[in-house]
DNA sequence: TTTTGAGTTGTTCGA
DNA sequence: GTCGAACAACTCAAA
């Protein structure tokens, strides 16, 4: 038997690996060599919180490997085969990449394996079905969620993998390392982004079941509170695959194990939709929402990803966003809503920004998301769906305390007052901004362009 | 083929 | 303060 290269991607875990099952089989005894590529197209675009996050993930990949993990820098169609060369592999060993980019990558990357006489060998998706897999009676996908998650459950999935038996790590070629973290301050960041990797992602989850599961179906809407899973990043660099985490809920009843596996239905559902729709990565997915009228983005735009709009909700997920890397999904539903719906900016320019900062941005969900709330995605919110940044932030935080933790202009207010500083005399004596637009005034105006739209295609 | 019911997350207004 | 209705039209899925 010959050496294998497992190529990591987004699927830095051990355990229920497939695609390192696959390689530590295939290798029988012989070495596997495990190895990342930093592609700078993906490296980038990414905001310091992403980086830094990414980094730690292969920090602690590389020790559940013996420290063999291999970092090379560089394009994956330059630098998988010339790897694969160093060692004299058979093969190269990766989980499947559903996504615009990762597709065309891969197909690169195997031409250029081929010609070398060496295969791609792709084995799982970082998903409980492969996106393209559940189709209707007539082999077409659904364009529905509901339908999709029936379908969905339907087709079934495998139980988790079994971790591989003892693999030899190769150590041969060089490795670039790690880049360094960027943020200095890490040392006083908050819990969530001091953890990375497989273990992190495992107690996570256990603490989850343990004491959030049961009133998950409500509390996750709390951005005040610390009701939601929180495994997101963890699902988004593959620390951790859903099928085990569907495995762990199917033994639960009650509405949060229902509810949360639904959540993960919403994030194959999406992926699904992306793959069998590219294009929506940047174009709208009902073309006729690419002829409305919007605003360039311009000082409203630059005011909404300071979190300086003047509106205490969004401007408190806007700084959580820089803050953390990562925005309560509430919170994301109602900064998106403000973009779209009240400074009328394209979506394209805000999941932009979201996927620069998110540690656990992910192009299907976050930009499904982004169209779900511009009104021209899948299963879109009607037209009227216009949400009220005022009334959301007193219906979800109804003590204020996500606000004030956030927006330290506003800390010096008691209780839900944090949500209308211009209702209180001292609301602005801390320098905290004036909104930038009146809401209600926006809401009509929107209603409005939409109504043009439609009346020109008739 | 035709028909029918349904479709993540909201807001406002008036009784 | 509470509650129910209205807010478009269309596409999709299933019978």
């Amino acid at each position: 038997m010959a050496d294998q290269v497992m190529w990591f991607r987004r699927d830095l875990r051990t355990a229920d690996h497939p695609a390192l099952l696959a390689a530590v089989s295939a290798a029988d005894g012989s070495r596997v060599l495990p190895l990342f590529v930093l592609d700078d197209a993906l490296w980038g675009p990414s905001g310091t919180p992403r980086r830094d996050r990414l980094v730690r993930s292969l920090t602690t990949l590389s020790e559940s490997l013996d420290g063999a993990l291999v970092v090379r820098r560089g394009r994956p169609e330059d630098v998988v085969p010339a790897v694969a060369a160093e060692l004299g592999a058979a093969a190269v060993h990766v989980t499947g990449d559903a996504g615009p980019y990762g597709r065309k990558r891969d197909e690169r990357v195997a031409t250029a394996l081929t010609e070398a006489g060496r295969d791609l060998v792709v084995t799982g998706s970082p998903y409980a079905v492969g996106p393209g897999r559940v189709l209707n009676g007539s082999g077409s996908p659904y364009q529905v969620f509901t339908a999709f998650h029936r379908a969905w459950r339907e087709h079934g999935w495998p139980d988790p993998a079994p971790k591989p038996a003892a693999a030899r790590w190769a150590r041969a070629p060089e490795s670039d390392g790690l880049p360094a973290l960027e943020d200095r301050d890490l040392a006083d960041l908050p819990d969530h982004r001091a953890e990375a990797g497989e273990d992190a992602a495992h107690s996570r989850w256990v603490d989850f079941l343990e004491n959030r599961l049961s009133g998950y179906a409500t509390a996750r809407d709390r951005p005040d509170l610390d009701g939601t899973s929180r495994m997101s990043e963890h699902l988004k660099w593959g620390e951790v695959h859903p099928r085990t985490l569907l495995r762990d809920l199917a033994g639960r009843g009650g509405d949060g194990a229902r509810v949360y596996s639904e959540e993960l239905g919403w994030r194959e559902f999406y992926a699904d939709v992306l793959w069998h729709r590219p294009e929506t990565a940047r174009e709208y997915l009902r073309p006729e929402y690419a002829g409305m009228a919007y605003d360039e983005p311009g000082e409203g735009f630059e005011a909404w990803c300071a979190g300086r709009t003047g509106f205490p909700f969004v401007d408190a997920g806007m700084r959580q966003l820089l803050e953390l890397g990562w925005i309560h999904n509430r919170v994301r539903m109602v900064v998106a809503s403000f973009l779209v719906k009240d400074l009328h900016v394209e979506w394209q320019h805000g999941a932009r920004h979201f996927l620069q900062h998110l540690c656990d941005g992910d192009l299907a969900s976050n930009n499904h998301g982004w169209q779900w709330v511009a009104g021209s995605g899948t299963d879109a919110a009607p037209y009227f769906r216009i949400f009220n940044p005022v009334s959301q932030g007193q219906k979800f935080d109804p003590d204020g305390d996500y606000v004030r933790r956030f927006v330290p202009e506003l800390a010096h207010l008691d209780g839900a007052a944090a949500h209308e500083p211009w209702d209180v005399e001292d609301g602005y004596a801390h320098g905290y901004p004036q909104r930038i637009v009146e809401h209600k005034a926006e809401r009509v105006e929107s209603l409005a362009r939409l109504k043009a739209m439609q009346d020109a295609r008739r």
